[in-house]
DNA sequence: TTGCTCCTCACGTCACGTGAGGTGGC
DNA sequence: TTGCTCCTCACGTCACGTGAGGTGGC
């Protein structure tokens, strides 16, 4: 305690407090970030409370993901296009990393069986997976004669269901409405009619479709009809209500 | 074509093919990952069949993540523990941007009705997010309530069927049998069977629970009897089997 | 001779980690 | 006086991007 009566902080106990290291707080200190608004005679960094609270809020910015350099602009301003446009990013990069999982997973079943893998047994398993479609020819063929069925009307309905489907999940995420709910359950149920109408309620068929939205993101599978967050909420609420 | 009639590639003509940038084969060359076996008398760069080739496993391997670093090392030796690591890093990396997806788009969540949003704001409704534990107080006194009905008997046996059940997806995994697969949707059923045991029926508190492991990650919520790939793929398989 | 491609430095990126070498404060 | 904490440089990270300034080859 001062005479003035406010506490000060030195890095040690900061860094132990907030979980940074020293150093980190040194670097927001360089960068101009969170400085201490006062030294020691010896040159020590003396963090006011002040120092401490904007310490916090950079933090909870950073651990958003949100770079350094536009918390400092961020901070003075309006948060939310800074966290919407994180999050549009984080969905890309969570995009990205998912087909890159489903293209090592494919890999590593393919390898699975050998003992050891040379670099031409692997450039063979991923032309192999490459030229691996996610429908079988027949399955193909099925879903053409399908589509042949219904004409060119019919698959402009389904795509205008799928948007509107789409379109109600996306009002479900932003009220914050559990996959329980009764009205997110009655969506499901329209997705399910929906996914079997348009596969002929074959279930391999449904499953192909299902590692194609996975595999390359929902918006490339379904011809930018459902978004990939709406399809990872979709799939929640479809383990929700299995068995129902 | 030269005298000896093998082929030799400017820098140019191998990044139009690659889709590399000059400068990254520049790179590989000076880290000698790929160096042209050749340079003409003015120094220009010339790659021949070989180089080529050994170009193209470098950018298979560099496009599955690995390291520049690692990719020279492993082109001599067996690829099996390389690609097994990537996954392991790549099933954390996605695990953690899964979590942070979560509280990004609860945020929004939050914040989406006001226009302007300051720190303050964001700060309380991170301070909520926080508080908000997956299950509501009446869950907890539910699951309580139905943990002391099975005691600590039944409550080991749900977890070595949690871990039995895990192993059997895994297996289905590296076998690459697909989630359409009659003997997957049986694992499926007892997945299901046990979920609604635990949960005794309610969908309400299967979804905080099913919330919980996207959240904190499958193994997290599961006390490591489920990895994150085996609910990735217990997911797809749950929405492949819906309505069945 | 004119474009176009190619060359070699060499600094910048992002958020710190990791020493080196030295001083402050109980 | 002895530890412990603190200080300031300053280089390294990873896979290139981006100029600057200059030459090769048709």
């Amino acid at each position: 305690m001062r005479k003035d009566g406010e506490r000060r902080w030195k890095v040690g106990e900061l860094a132990q407090a907030s979980g940074l290291t020293v150093r980190a707080l040194h670097h927001f200190d360089e960068i101009g970030l969170v400085r201490p608004c006062e030294r020691s005679s010896g040159g020590h960094r003396l963090y006011g409370a002040a120092d401490v609270r904007r310490l916090y809020q950079v933090v909870a910015l950073r651990d958003l993901g949100i770079p350094l350099a536009d918390i400092a602009a961020s901070l003075a301003g309006d948060l939310g296009p800074v966290v919407r446009s994180q999050v549009a990013q984080l969905e890309r990069a969570i995009g990205e990393q998912q087909r890159l999982r489903y293209r090592l997973s494919t890999l590593l079943g393919v390898l699975g069986e050998e003992s050891e893998t040379s670099t031409d047994d692997l450039l063979d398993a991923m032309e192999i997976m490459m030229k691996a479609r996610y429908f079988t020819p027949e399955q193909l063929r099925r879903l053409k004669a399908r589509h042949a069925e219904v004409g060119a009307d019919g698959f402009g309905r389904w795509r205008a269901e799928w948007t509107s489907i789409s379109a109600e999940v996306r009002r479900h995420i932003t009220h914050g409405v559990g996959p329980a709910d009764p009205t997110v359950q009655e969506t499901v149920r329209r997705w399910s009619a929906l996914m079997t109408e348009m596969t002929g309620g074959d279930r391999s068929i449904l499953a192909a479709m299902y590692a194609k939205m996975d595999g390359q993101g929902a918006e490339a599978a379904t011809l930018d009809a459902v978004q990939t967050d709406v399809w990872e909420y979709m799939k929640r609420a479809l383990a929700v209500g299995y068995g129902q």
